[in-house]
Parts: structure tokens; C-alpha cells; sequence
DNA sequence: CTTGAGCTTCCAGTCACTGGAAGCTTTATA
DNA sequence: TATAAAGCTTCCAGTGACTGGAAGCTCAAG
């Protein structure tokens, strides 16, 4: 299989793909013309890479990821101590986008926005607080 | 005032204030020493950009608002609009990660977690689609 | 035989900093 | 006065996870 192939398949940029054979997450053969030649199980580990990025874990939590993947021995407890601590940056990034949400929202709303320059968000802004100025 | 002091009352990083006006959003003068030298005006545009990055703006967009910031003759509606992407951007991002967290948080509350090799976590990642298998 | 698709490598850029080294100036202390 | 410590300067490189583009090789079709 070539990377065109796996590429589709497994739903991943060719870059994004000889971005992780790069880093060492795949390691393809190659041909004697120089292509990379894939695997059934290096299209089974790229597609492992692209639900476990797209479920928000970092690279080298991927790396560990496959490791476990990989290692028949494993301890599940071993798998689920990352996936919780993931969820947990995942909860801590939820909790900053709205409490940047509710600030914002409450700001947008005290702006009428039409073609007077008075403006409450950019009187907050210039407030080191924050917050919108008590009456 | 030197860089220090104004780095302690902006509230930012003393890199990062040079970086800001590495890239134009700030320009202190120099005294004779070659340090930089803050006004009163340099220290609110970093107040004013300490806050506006700390609700998420890129700085693309903190140009903007600073532009706006300056401008006497603005219009309130042009400060509203960047807002109101930038919301929508924050939305955005707040749904894709309550839609990893569900999955993740379901995968983990399947996961036993003890010595056995055996793991649902692991599962869903090797299945291209995801999802709990179902039965 | 040529055209086009597909593959290769390498270099640079993204975003917003951050760390560190080497070296100057200023301030405090012995 | 010597010296040490703190504060400032610039420059270079690295972060994470790709992404874009150029130059060039290979392969399949007409």
C-alpha cells in the first residue's frame, strides 16, 4: 500500500503521515524505489493515531497510547490513568473557554454597536480587573 | 519605567513584552542606556493586551482592538464584530471538547482498570469509527 | 514519447511565546 | 574602591503538530 492509500483510508494527511514516521510513530518499508510501502498493521496503527488525536490526545500520550496498543501484556489501569488525565486537561480547557465565554458574552451583550465610539468591551479591556464597571 | 516594573503592574512576561514589540504592538523609547523606556500610554496598551489575551483574542486580533482602542472615532459596531467572532471561535471550541469529552468519559467509566490487558479504551481507538462496540 | 499523477526530500512558516547564553549597565554591599 | 548581584540588552533555538511549497524522481496511460 502506498501513502495515497493509507492516506485515505485511515482518513490522514500524507504530510501529517510522514510527520509521525518522522517522529518515529510508524515506520513503514520502503520499496526499492524509494516509496514507502504500508502494512495492514501500520494502516491499523495510523488510524489508532487519528481517532486518538481526534479524541484531543497530545503525541506522546499517542506514542504511549500504541505502546500499550501494542504490549499484549498491558495493565488496562495503565490505559485508563492516561485517558483520565486527559480528561482532566480536557475538563480544566472547558472551565477556561467559559469563563472567557461568560465575560465575553456578557460584554458583547453591553455593546450597542452602532457608530458611536463609546464602547463597553473596550472600556473593560483597558481595566486591568476586568469586569464591567460597576453602574 | 523600565521593563521590569512595568512587567510586574502589566502582569506579563518580561520575553514577552519584547516579543509584543518585536512584532509592533508596543514601542517604548530607548534611553541613552539602550533600555526601553515606558510611558504611562505603553503600560495601558499592555494592560489593555494582558486582558485581551487573557479572553482569548489572537493577537491579530489584539491589534485590531488596539487600533480601535486608539482610535477616537470609532465605531462601536466594528469592536462588537471582532467580538462576536471571537465568540463564536470560543463556542466552537467549547463544543468539540464537550464532544471528546462524552466519548472519552465514556470510555473511561467502561474501562475496569486493574492488571488484566483487556481494555475498551483500546478497542474504540483500533475501530476507525470509534463508538463503544456495541454488545 | 509525453503527460500527468503520485511519490520523494528538504526547507520554511505557523502561533505566541519561552529558555538560555553572552554581555552590558546599574545598584548594593564589604 | 572593588566586586558582586540584579537588571537590562540582543540573538538564537525550541515548543506542538503540523502545513505549504519547491525541486525532482517514478509510474501508468494514451
Amino acid at each position: 500500500m502506498n501513502i495515497g492509500y493509507v492516506a485515505e483510508r485511515a482518513g490522514l494527511p500524507q504530510k501529517t503521515i510522514r510527520y509521525y514516521e518522522e517522529i518515529g510513530l510508524v515506520r513503514p518499508q520502503r520499496g526499492i524505489n524509494g516509496y514507502r510501502q504500508f502494512a495492514e498493521s501500520d494502516l491499523h496503527k495510523l488510524t489508532f493515531l487519528a481517532r486518538a488525536r481526534a479524541l484531543g490526545f497530545s503525541i506522546e500520550d499517542c506514542r504511549t497510547l500504541l505502546g500499550l496498543y501494542e504490549d499484549a501484556g498491558r495493565e488496562s489501569a495503565a490505559v485508563k490513568a492516561v485517558a483520565e488525565e486527559h480528561l482532566a486537561e480536557i475538563d480544566q480547557k472547558i472551565g477556561q473557554l467559559q469563563s472567557m465565554r461568560a465575560t465575553l458574552a456578557e460584554l458583547v451583550s453591553a455593546c450597542h454597536g452602532d457608530d458611536r465610539p463609546d464602547c463597553p468591551i473596550l472600556t473593560d479591556l483597558s481595566q486591568s480587573g476586568g469586569k464591567l464597571t460597576r453602574s
